[in-house]
DNA sequence: CTGTTTTCTATACGGTTGCATTGATATGAT
DNA sequence: ATCATATCAATGCAACCGTATAGAAAACAG
């Protein structure tokens, strides 16, 4: 029988998620990595694939959570549920709201340089994901094709996923988990009025 | 007399602008700047104080590209120089529109990292005098302190500044310097509501 | 042509990168 | 107790990092 690992994988994978969120991809080395999370530079190769296969784990791991944990009431709700989400990027205690702001967003921005297409793949779905959340809530929400302003709920949806790029981003920018509360409540208002005048 | 400078300062300063912007600053090596530049690694040290002080050099150029290109019809004008500015980040053609962001976004994104003092002001200022810009136009408009959906002016003018960061980012994460048209047009739409309805 | 000045090219430096290798170590089966 | 197995810590590797230094090269003054 085989010696024990000396870590546990979900939590080294926790871990790992948070040290990369706030360093970044590239700027973070295996062996400060290893400090970081507890784990050792063999487990990193023969368990995850070597630095990139870790992040990859990492990111699949931040992504179910968030998809899980906070856009998965869109599914089902309306705006009601949008505007519960966008508060939450921008609210202390909540778990898309942070200091360093959005790990795909930094990765995003990161692997325009790393060119992985492992990575990109990650980054595009998680998008696409969000923007499919949005439209079901905005669907959910009303019958309407084209709102009041000529506002098209296609074009809404990916409208959204930019600005809570811009949210994170300016999290981020600010060190300031409440950066982005400015567009967070715009955006909520037209969110709202769009449903008023339905 | 002096042995003549084999590259002209002005120019080298573009092209570092445009491989910082394209690549990042951290990722880029000397060795692979000075290919990309023309510039030698001597002229590196002698002229801008090494990497870092070339690349404060370029964020420098970059906001005063931006902010007398792009910026300052703002300060005279209203909310169409506001929709033109917005139009201008994903008009293919516009300075403001690239397959690679912002180089003020993504640096803000790194410097999260690198911890920079002198990055970091060079971010928060260029970031400040986007929302004095946004002020400007908005009190120009009107004299609406509060809009009629309750949308304070100096709280449009952060809000718009985040959606700004948004739309490079998403450019960049697409390689798609369209990437944020709709959330564009969103904003564009709410602005002339706001003074249709002012 | 010589001397002075500044930039140039080339090389060297210590430190870090991600990955690979090696021999010790810890487990349960036999 | 011995063995098989897989993980561990430690070290080595070539490549790169940003910077520093040294000698060659290019300009003009005298």
């Amino acid at each position: 029988m085989p010696r024990p690992k000396s870590y546990d994988r979900e939590d080294a994978i926790a871990k790992a998620c948070a040290v990369f969120w706030e360093h970044g991809y590239q700027a973070l080395g295996v062996r400060e990595l290893e400090k970081l999370t507890g784990l050792n530079q063999f487990a990193i190769r023969s368990e995850f694939g070597g630095k990139e296969g870790l992040f990859l784990e990492t990111l699949a791991y931040y992504s179910d959570a968030a998809i899980t944990g906070e856009l998965s009431p869109m599914l089902e709700g309306g705006i009601d549920e949008i505007v519960a989400f966008l508060r939450g990027l921008v609210t202390p205690g909540s778990m898309t709201a942070s200091d360093f702001g959005c790990l795909i967003v930094n990765t995003g921005i990161e692997n325009a340089r790393v060119k992985s297409p492992r990575l990109e793949r990650a980054i595009q779905d998680y998008w696409a994901t969000l923007e499919h959340h949005f439209r079901c809530a905005l669907k959910n929400e009303s019958d309407w094709q084209n709102g009041p302003a000529g506002i098209a709920r296609a074009d809404l949806a990916k409208a959204l996923v930019s600005a809570v790029m811009g949210i994170h981003a300016h999290n981020r920018a600010l060190r300031d988990k409440t950066a982005g509360l400015d567009l967070v409540e715009l955006l909520c208002t037209t969110l709202l009025n769009l449903r008023a005048v339905k």
